[in-house]
DNA sequence: ATCGACCCTGAAGCATCCCTACACTGTCGC
DNA sequence: GCGACAGTGTAGGGATGCTTCAGGGTCGAT
């Protein structure tokens, strides 16, 4: 049992395949399969099974996978540690966000001052909700959103939550419900709806909208940026949902909390566990937390939820 | 940087010789020190130096030497896992004291009772004090002592405080000083003395002694096991410093606590960081615990100290 | 100062390990 | 039932890690 054979058997329980966990750790499956066999000869438990023709792990394989992270990230500290020694400024710390998440704080990362700081590469990564944890592996830090009542992230990653935003009716301004201070699912069941495409978090809320106006909602247009949405709605496209602080507020719009479902996204940092082990991401964590806060007190003043 | 790397820099550290760290690793050191120069190549800081003709860690190789313990308590707890899982209750805890606590613990770890507790190897080891941390290295527990005042053990090894019992003075019991519920320094400088060897933790105490009575003491006899020397006591040889509760009372002895020297010794149990990874030795630890107190409790009721 | 003992390091050689390439078997979906 | 896909075995080649042996620096004793 070595810690290569440790990663490997951690990258198959995370990507349930051989196939992806090679390509993963940038070799054959071949040489995936090898190794697994190596590992599984010095364990008298079995640590995979066959799942039709792909490969899972058992409980003890997956109880093994979890005991590989402590490994790595204790490989990771101790890459930290000779880092403080070599006292190398150039640390580069790596981030993805979904985009409007990425307009709002990566801006405030970037004026985030101090001499040393960590050097930001930031991306931005819109992916459907349970593409989220697998971002990971490429990026050290990954801003990920999720509804509420939305299951958690896996345990294999680390999950701190930024925020916990509202989810808004975005409406003209010159809409006849924009005279009310807030909306009930039935004021807005009857209208023409845009959303985002299947499988993007934002998506329950619409189901819940038209299970408690117990009527189907009209989904005209399904579009995932939301500044792009602002537009349309702005031109009398239809209605839309809009997270409450981290997009900039449309001129031509409004923004009415809605009542009676529950509309609120956590904005959450994902990440692999060891990576933690390092300085300079720990750095950039809790300025995260910080712009958080600043985002939050510095919205546009809707109150309710 | 790998596991193997960093195992051969750690040894390196505690042992603080090339030669010694390959026969702790069974391998040659022209080996240790091939492997010391990949580690070095990956890193850049130095982590070695020379030291006339040893080689030493740097400031740097020993924090990253502290950080090669997590690795390996990291791998340690992944084996625990699988344990476990395996269901396997043939454990083994392999433990060295030295004579008085093996005399004391040894016979109670056996009777405590309680199905698929792990099985105990015992041995003894009387070593000098500074002998006590490399013990480490064969057995998974090692009972070690050291005087309250003599400097800690290093930070390689873990140690708990199992007991601080008091060193009283025994004496034949048709002796004089019998009389006196407690003896001081000038009570007792006078009288021939039997002693522990030179290096050995209890001899400290005889120094304090002298210093506090200003005055040279004759030291008859060295006899490092206390059984032979209790004999000798009771046979007229001299006085000699005896622990509270980890020998068996003689019947032809009295003991009489010191006051005016800080005479008492810690009775504690060392251990490498990631041996207490194993479920069993940490069953075992806490017997050890459970133990002491029994053994504080039934002791012949002196007071003082 | 000199010699021997000791300690570390380097070169050569060998066994083992780990990967790729390729062929094969089993499984799923159309 | 066929093609596509997923995993596994074998052969072979390069890298790795060790031992052996030789050499150079350091310490202590004579």
């Amino acid at each position: 049992m070595n810690e290569r054979q440790l990663q490997i058997l951690r990258e198959l329980g995370e990507l349930g395949s051989v196939t992806a966990t090679a390509e993963a750790l940038l070799m054959t499956p071949s040489a995936v399969s090898q190794q697994l066999r190596l590992l599984q000869r010095a364990i008298p438990v079995p640590l995979t099974e066959r799942d039709g023709r792909r490969l899972v792990l058992t409980e003890a394989g997956q109880a093994l996978a979890a005991a590989a992270i402590e490994v790595e990230t204790a490989l990771s500290r101790a890459r930290q540690t000779i880092d403080d020694f070599a006292g190398l400024p150039d640390a580069r710390v790596s981030m993805a966000a979904f985009h409007s998440a990425a307009a709002a704080f990566f801006p405030l990362l970037l004026t985030a001052g101090g001499a040393g700081r960590p050097r930001l590469s930031f991306a931005d990564e819109d992916v459907a909700q349970d593409r989220f944890p697998r971002l990971t592996r490429e990026y050290d830090l990954v801003l990920a959103h999720r509804l509420e009542q939305a299951p958690p992230w896996p345990t294999t990653v680390t999950a701190v939550t930024l925020m916990r935003e509202p989810l808004d009716v975005a409406l003209p301004a010159g809409h006849p419900l924009a005279a009310k201070r807030r909306l009930t699912p039935r004021d807005v069941a009857g209208e023409p709806w845009i959303t985002v495409h299947d499988g993007f978090p934002v998506m329950a809320v619409i189901d819940a909208l038209s299970a408690a106006a117990n009527r189907r909602l009209e989904l005209v247009h399904r579009i995932n940026e939301f500044t792009v949405a602002a537009d349309v709605v702005a031109a009398g496209g239809g209605l839309a949902l809009m997270p409450r602080w981290t997009t900039r507020p449309h001129p031509a719009l409004v923004l009415r909390p809605l009542s009676g479902v529950h509309a609120r996204r956590h904005v959450d940092v994902l990440h692999r566990p060891e990576r933690a082990a390092r300085r300079a991401v720990r750095t950039v964590l809790s300025e995260l937390r910080r712009a958080a806060l600043a985002i939050q007190g510095r919205g546009p003043a809707v109150e309710g939820g």
